[in-house]
DNA sequence: CTTCCACGGGAACACTGGGGTG
DNA sequence: CACCCCAGTGTTCCCGTGGAAG
């Protein structure tokens, strides 16, 4: 037996670390003053802005572009920027930040925005029209400008459920203008996602898109930039070189995504502290991206319901034929009933087919068979013996009657 | 031109759980 | 405390629609 009298002292003492700041590198959190290669982006998000400061109102703003080109960062620098120069001329401005990810119905965004300007709305309970004319009576008291941002908007419009919802959502707090007295009110959502874009465009005569702003992908050298600058106060001395930046951002140019290029770096930066390195090399760097990848399969396909992941299991099953809505129906029927689960119906299941296509495990095309209907192409996205191995951490899944396969 | 099958929007329903009122 | 009101969630039911093979 070995002494475990102060294990934990030994592993604190006897591991040095290689980072020297390492919230440099917590992306959520962690902005930087420069925001590199962003200057044409931020500087016309505060020219849109800017006639907040003259008392007009500014029109509302779409921000799209792919993740990790730093919408949110900007969008958030800009908006700090604008509340500091209005206190020095006097001018009452509020900005609300919203993660429609978390605020996702409207009834939770107004008890937000009530909350905010001193309500005390209760996350449930009250009709939807009194929390709304809490935040008009509240935000109307002064006379003032609020920036509402809404974070990921398309996360909402994309689960079906919330279509009909955010559409009325936007339509309430553009039309809120017009039931102000004092206050003027305007909205900048951010959108990784080009269809809802195009969808706001074609269909919604909304206000939102009245100003566009795209946020281009970086490219290599982009990418490198700013791994350099993180890496620079995240590590000691010597920890990273050239070669472990380039290859960073090599790996990640693809999507031209920093967020993924620093957490990259980060992980990287862990892994070789735990092998007790001293200096980050291109095998941790490949470990890491493993590492990154498994995570994310085990982070969307492990909290799935039962239902769903059944649904996946039946594509899986089928994989090696062109499936169909209906023949991955009957599959799932089968599955469902040797499991004596409730059987649902071909409409919910085809929403989790979408669902699995919105988080890019499966790809769907609507294709007609002509005299034989219209039916969706289901392909899998992901490596089929990974997903497997996550499904069957299931144990309701595990313990599938094995004369089904 | 017909036919077929699933697409996908929307209404309705059941159930849960919190708020407000007498 | 009993009772009703309300939003949220997961689901079913209903139905008009698309588009190429036959």
């Amino acid at each position: 037996m070995v002494n475990l009298k102060g294990i934990f002292e030994k592993l604190i003492n006897t591991r040095t670390t290689l980072f020297q700041d390492k919230k440099v590198l917590l992306d959520e959190t962690y902005i930087p003053e420069n925001l590199l290669h962003r200057e044409t982006e931020a500087k016309k998000l505060a020219s849109i802005l800017a006639v907040a400061l003259r008392g007009e109102t500014p029109s509302n703003i779409l921000i799209y572009g792919k993740s990790g080109a730093e919408k949110t960062a900007v969008a958030k620098v800009i908006a700090d920027e604008l509340v500091k120069t209005g206190k020095k001329m006097g001018r009452e401005i509020s900005v609300v930040y919203l993660d429609c990810q978390i605020f996702n119905t409207e009834y939770r965004v107004f008890a937000k925005l009530a909350n905010q300007f001193g309500g005390r709305v209760p996350f449930t309970g009250w009709p939807m029209e009194k929390v709304y004319n809490t935040f008009k009576e509240l935000a109307d008291k002064k006379k003032q400008y609020i920036l509402v941002i809404l974070d990921q908007i398309d996360k909402v419009f994309f689960d079906r459920d919330h279509r009909k919802e955010i559409k009325h959502l936007l339509y309430l707090l553009t039309r809120i203008n017009s039931e102000f007295k004092n206050t003027k009110l305007s909205l900048i959502g951010i959108s990784p996602d080009l269809r809802f874009v195009k969808y706001l465009n074609l269909k919604v005569q909304s206000s939102l898109g009245r100003e566009e702003i795209e946020f281009l992908p970086y490219n290599e050298e982009q990418l490198k930039d700013i791994l350099k600058q993180r890496a620079e106060s995240a590590f000691k001395e010597g920890v990273s070189d050239e070669s472990t930046i380039s290859l960073c951002a090599k790996l990640t140019a693809q999507d031209g995504d920093a967020r993924k290029a620093i957490d990259l770096l980060k992980i990287a930066g862990e892994i070789a502290e735990i092998e007790c390195s001293d200096k980050i090399t291109d095998s941790h760097i490949k470990k890491a991206e493993e590492k990154i990848r498994r995570n994310k399969i085990n982070g969307t396909i492990l909290p799935m319901l039962i239902q769903k992941k059944l649904v996946l299991y039946s594509a899986l099953l089928l994989e090696e034929n062109r499936i169909t809505t209906g023949e991955l129906y009957q599959k799932y029927k089968e599955l469902a009933r040797a499991l004596s689960l409730d059987i649902l119906t071909i409409r919910r299941i085809s929403d989790f087919i979408f669902e699995l296509e919105m988080s890019d495990i499966l790809s769907c095309k609507v294709i007609s068979l002509g005299r034989y209907g219209r039916t969706k192409e289901i392909k899998l996205e992901m490596n089929p013996l990974e997903i497997k191995r996550v499904l069957e951490e299931d144990e309701g899944i595990l313990n599938f009657p094995s004369f089904l396969f």
